[in-house]
DNA sequence: TCTGGAAAGGGGATTTTCCCTGTTTTCTAT
DNA sequence: ATAGAAAACAGGGAAAATCCCCTTTCCAGA
């Protein structure tokens, strides 16, 4: 019998590889890769050969968050199945990251006998969401129904990350290999959607939705 | 040959188990139980007929974290040698934790032989520390010396605030009761003190140094 | 096949920011 | 009382950011 394939995309090497040694301690998996962060993770997958059956995906990490990481995923390869790993459960984020299409968000303080429940039900039966996060998700929906989700491009992302330095756009236009005509584009897109009028807002923006670290 | 023996006390589960598996996985070692928080440790520990010989000692914890359990230890068992683990390396965090007698600090984000060299160094030679440890320590010497210098007046971090805004210069003049060049002159100074070289980077630096909320 | 939308690039004008160089006023320590 | 240090103010000019209106290309869905 083939064994399932794991990615683990986790910036914690320590916690990276323990884990790996714990999933195959399990017997059905087989972790193929792992890497430090979402950018390093997409080389590996373009590179390899095989396919993760599903990704541990965790939320903090640096260059490559896991909600862009999430977003490229759901873009680029929505039959990869995917399991948010957190230390904080912040309904944003939870939010963010099923609607990304995460089959399932586990908060790292569970029980192994949990995690490996959750790793047969994504595998088995498509997702795995605990009774925790369910009550979150509800909790929150009756609260802001209004909420609607502005959905950033990854080119985007990109350049919003960029804008929060003190590069000049024409700087951030090269950085990116575009023209700044292009990056002017980009700006004026996000000043629309984003709802501000200046660089600073952008950078505002950026930092409370956690698109940078601070 | 007898093997060493392990406590962990992690409260993310899924972590701790997963140390297990990998320290088991280098087959020198034996851990002996694991515990949630420091108060959980104790009970452990004292109920228990072997003390380990190690403790892999997480810094953040519920009801008793590391810190506490440190001071603990080093008053009721200074013979067990501990290491601590921890996400950040914020200075005052290791510094403490050195006094207070840890053998180690790692953070979780090292290289699995690292922490396999770390394990063993402390067994034998008593004691591990990373060069990126010592170095922060040193970072942190020299840097609190330059930052007692930046010295923000009343009315140079109202302007900051103001300038974390998406008012102009020419608003913020007026908001301040001052002329636009009087501003002008406000943002030079800053430019000067804080080492940044546009407005993006006054706002990253009242973020970092939480001069304003976000 | 057509169409609409997104990405990329562009021209040209206005405003804001940034930088340099000064002067005047106000405060402060000796 | 006075020198020196700050705070406040100011002009000019270059560079960057912002704004508005426009074209080309490409790709996916009706």
């Amino acid at each position: 019998m083939k064994k399932y394939t794991i990615a683990i995309v986790d910036d914690h090497l320590l916690f990276a590889q323990s884990l790996e040694a714990l999933v195959s301690s399990f017997g059905d998996y087989e972790v193929i890769f792992h890497a430090t962060n979402g950018k390093n993770f997409i080389e590996a997958l373009e590179k390899g050969t095989t396919q993760p059956d599903v990704v541990l995906l965790d939320i903090n990490m640096p260059i490559m968050n896991g909600i862009e990481t999430m977003n490229w995923l759901k873009q680029n390869h929505p039959e990869i199945k995917s399991i948010a790993l957190s230390m904080d459960d912040s309904e944003e984020t939870i939010i963010k990251m099923l609607r990304l299409g995460a089959k399932g968000y586990l908060l790292k303080d569970i029980h192994p006998d949990i995690f490996r429940k959750a790793l047969s039900d994504v595998l088995e039966k498509g997702f795995y969401y605990s009774d925790r996060i369910t009550n979150t998700l509800l909790d929150t929906l009756e609260r802001k129904e209004k909420y609607e989700e502005i959905q950033l491009k990854e080119r985007e992302i990109e350049f919003l990350k960029l804008a929060c330095t003190e590069m000049t756009y024409k700087e951030i236009a090269s950085e990116m290999f575009l023209s700044p005509k292009t990056v002017d584009g980009y700006r004026e897109t996000l000043f629309d959607k984003l709802e501000v009028k200046s660089r600073i807002g952008l950078v505002l923006y950026a930092i409370k939705h956690k698109v940078i670290e601070v």
